[in-house]
DNA sequence: CCTGGAGTTGTCCTA
DNA sequence: TTAGGACAACTCCAG
């Protein structure tokens, strides 16, 4: 046997099926399993308690399939596998490739360490359906638009067939307890706990459960009705992706062979499409690193962003006075979530209406959101500001009041985030400050009291954007 | 090299 | 009431 034991080194792919790193040691050798929290917690980049909580309960799931186990420690990669590496005689280190600019330098760096003690490493593609540096244009440098690039990814092999669980697994066990999730200490000062552990159940089974529920119940309708943030029509697995509990493999493959059975073509070429999506964030941010900071139109570095921590605080608290902003903003704080076109919308109205720099935004979004995502959140905030490729023109501002009548016509979501609002008509849950004052008595709400009125009058500030952003074009 | 069609997610105004 | 065009001409991309 070449390798008695092999260290495999889970990051975001926190499941045992489909985990090409995992199924490959398992057939050679013993397995020593660990994880290590690497983040440099003074950093904005740090991922945040909502990232912190669901990563702490997938592990958690983890150690379950693992028979307890994985081993957890703090501190440098860099460092710690090489030590762990001698401690136990280990010979070689398995993980799977990560697409993520921070994530790759660091990556980097241990493969050089590791060799440097001349330990194998193996590095596996696991994350992307498509490999970021094989799809480009004729003239060899990448897509900038999405339509495209989603073609040329469809005209290319079809994606890797998930692997099963390995057949014989065998685990080096060493003492665990001083190596425990514990010592982790991801739940410590973290208050989102009793907040958000009524909506999720992170882990690797319950990723696939979702997946089925979803393509039982969500994916007849998908197309359409993954615009309505009160129907049940999204899949809500971004982060059991974002974890790597379910693979894009997986569910790539899951839904083309069995969707057929509940849903038409159109409503799985959509949801095979976020997929893309996906796929397009990774790619972007694999050929510009800085993505997730820097503007990828330079144009934007002149734009005066507007600084007020009044309004910043209104937007992140759900004070804004404007209903649908506020539910998706408390969606957020209580669940750590936020549907699709909800985040739309209130990244418009931060980045347009306020004109707040989208940096700001994503920071918030990466402190709260459970499926805070780098390529991600960051290429979609690009897209809102307009600074990203293939952007939203500057022009395009969503209007809070139009969009709460077309996609949330009932008042349901409003309802159920905005409670003060619940026992308003539909007809005035919208823009309350223009129902009649009998309405608003009746519905025991006075404004400005029981909810606020507008921070900001939406035609004033959607001309201000506008006058703005057309000035940048010159 | 030139050309022409296309580009996730909207809003507002006009006829 | 509703459908269509303007918004600003831009860059990207394929043939």
């Amino acid at each position: 046997m070449k390798h008695e034991i092999i260290i495999v080194w889970f990051r975001r792919d926190l499941r045992v099926l489909d985990n090409p790193a995992f199924h490959a040691a398992a057939a050679q050798a013993k397995i020593l399993p660990i994880y290590i929290f690497d983040q440099d917690l003074k950093s904005e980049h740090a991922i945040g308690d909502g990232s912190k909580w669901w990563l702490h309960h997938s592990l958690q799931s983890l150690q379950g399939s693992l028979d307890g186990s994985l081993r957890c420690y703090i501190g440098d990669a860099v460092k710690i596998l090489p030590k762990l590496a001698k401690e136990y005689k280990v010979t070689a280190v398995h993980f799977n490739k990560s697409y993520d600019s921070v994530e790759m330098k660091r990556d980097h760096a241990v493969e050089l360490e590791l060799q440097k003690s001349d330990i194998e490493v193996k590095m596996f593609d696991e994350s992307l359906l498509f490999s970021p540096s094989d799809i480009l244009k004729k003239d060899g440098t990448p897509y900038k638009v999405f339509t495209p690039f989603y073609r040329e990814c469809l005209k290319g092999p079809e994606p890797r067939i998930p692997l099963p669980k390995p057949r014989n697994i065998e685990f080096f066990t060493t003492k665990v307890d001083k190596h425990s999730i514990e010592s982790l200490q991801l739940l410590e000062d973290n208050s989102v706990e009793n907040r958000f552990e009524k909506h999720w159940k992170p882990g690797e089974l319950s990723a696939h459960k979702r997946l089925q529920s979803f393509i039982k119940n969500g994916l007849e309708n998908y197309a359409q009705g993954r615009d309505f943030p009160a129907l049940k029509n999204v899949s809500r697995l971004s982060a059991h992706i974002h974890f790597g509990e379910i693979s894009a493999h997986q569910i790539w493959h899951e839904v083309k062979q069995n969707g057929h059975e509940y849903a038409n073509k159109k409503n799985i070429s959509c949801l095979l499409k976020e997929l893309g999506w996906r796929e397009f964030s990774y790619y972007v941010l694999y050929h510009n690193p800085t993505m997730y900071h820097k503007n990828l139109q330079e144009k934007f570095d002149r734009f005066a962003w507007r600084y007020s921590k009044k309004d910043l605080l209104a937007w992140q608290t759900g004070m804004t006075g404007y209903p649908i902003v506020d539910a998706s903003m408390r969606e957020l704080f209580t669940t750590g979530y936020m549907h699709n076109r909800m985040r739309m919308v209130v990244a418009s109205f931060l980045v347009k209406n306020l004109m707040i720099d989208w940096r700001t935004g994503a920071q918030w979004f990466w402190q709260l959101l459970v499926d805070a995502d780098l390529a991600s959140n960051s290429f979609n905030w690009q897209w809102v500001a307009g600074c990203g490729y293939d952007a939203a023109p500057y022009f395009r501002i969503f209007n809070p009041i139009t969009q709460a009548k077309k996609f949330d016509p009932a008042g349901e979501y409003i309802a159920q985030f905005v409670p003060e609002l619940s026992k308003l008509p539909s007809k005035y849950i919208a823009a309350p400050w223009l129902a009649p004052e009998q309405v608003l008595k009746k519905a025991g709400i006075e404004m400005g009291v029981d909810y606020p009125m507008p921070i900001i009058d939406l035609k004033e500030s959607r001309d201000r954007a506008l006058g703005s952003f057309k000035a940048l074009k010159k």
